[in-house]
DNA sequence: ATCCAGGAACTGT
DNA sequence: ACAGTTCATGGA
């Protein structure tokens, strides 16, 4: 990743398939995220960087995305740092066409990598925001869990106002380790997953758990075992996070909801496929199950 | 108003 | 190992 520096914006050059309009409609599917702001096919976004809040702007043209930034202009250091983190965000080390290549023939992928041909990953690059959010959406909507985010996020989190509009850090697990069941039953969570967040949250402030250490199994099935021995993490909460965090293209929440009802439509069914069709379906999939859900759900947002 | 959806832990077999 | 129950709420 080599980036050219411009002062008040930096543009990072790709070479490989990417489609920003694509990771545009993921991005802006919910009118209350908290996490950052869509407008004009623009996205903003906030971010601390060595003790810094940085609010910058991306968009995408020809053959690059543009980085604006809007609070203040960063140090080169620092200008790196998000350069790599925007890079990461859009997921852009996969070699996407060899999910391209293991895919053409697959009856239902075939037609997803046609419609949506550039689309990546939308990651959550900090691990604990990434499994709080996974926590947050066990078993409820998404409109409701976008609900209960922005509450823990404006309650708890940073915040930067600019131009007269707000912008958050997620709270860290310094802040979440801290706070009581009680508090987080006043913005209607429920019990237990109050327990599951502080409890995750103090296991990142006290250092057991941190994405460097989770990829130092560098193995699947390892860090699997890691997150789902956690309370609170079951397979599909781990899959979920390591689909949105890691860079690990195996991780399959075949529980997901979101995958059952896309496929339902894209299948033309009337009813949800069984675990065991998802299963085999999958077969074709094995080594990109990541990509394949990611693709599946986009079918929702169109 | 009633029923269902939806992950994980817990309980019982 | 596996099936049933509970949590607690929004949405249909």
């Amino acid at each position: 990743m080599k980036f050219i520096d411009c002062n008040e914006y930096i543009k990072i050059e790709y070479e490989s398939e990417f489609n920003f309009d694509h990771c545009m409609v993921y991005l802006d599917r919910s009118d209350i995220e908290c996490m950052h702001r869509v407008k004009d096919n623009e996205l903003y976004k906030l971010i601390k960087v060595d003790n810094i809040l940085i609010l910058f702007k991306v968009i995408a043209e020809n053959n690059a995305i543009k980085i604006s930034f809007l609070n203040t202009i960063p140090t080169m250091l620092i200008k790196e740092k998000i350069a790599r983190y925007v890079w990461s965000m859009f997921d852009l080390d996969t070699d996407i066409q060899q999910f391209y290549d293991k895919v053409k023939e697959d009856k239902i992928l075939k037609i997803l990598i046609n419609r949506y041909r550039g689309l990546r990953i939308i990651k959550i690059n900090d691990l604990f925001e990434g499994l709080c959010w996974a926590i947050i959406g066990q078993q409820i909507n998404l409109k409701f869990a976008y609900t209960l985010k922005k509450r823990l996020v404006e309650k708890y989190g940073e915040k930067l106002t600019f131009e007269g509009i707000n912008y958050f850090i997620f709270p860290t697990p310094d802040i979440i380790s801290q706070i009581k069941v009680e508090d987080l039953r006043k913005l209607q969570f429920t019990k237990r997953k109050s327990e599951y967040l502080i409890g995750v949250a103090k296991l990142f402030d006290d250092g057991t758990i941190n994405k460097q250490k989770l990829l130092l199994q560098n193995d699947y099935k390892k860090i699997h075992n890691v997150l789902t021995s956690i309370r609170g993490i079951g397979n599909w909460t781990a899959d979920y996070t390591i689909l949105k965090c890691l860079n690990i293209n195996c991780a399959f929440p075949i529980a997901d909801a979101g995958i059952h009802n896309a496929l339902k439509i894209i299948l033309n069914t009337s009813e949800k496929p069984t675990l065991d069709e998802i299963r085999i379906m999958s077969e074709n999939w094995q080594g990109w199950e990541a990509y394949a859900t990611f693709y599946i759900w986009r079918y929702l947002y169109d």
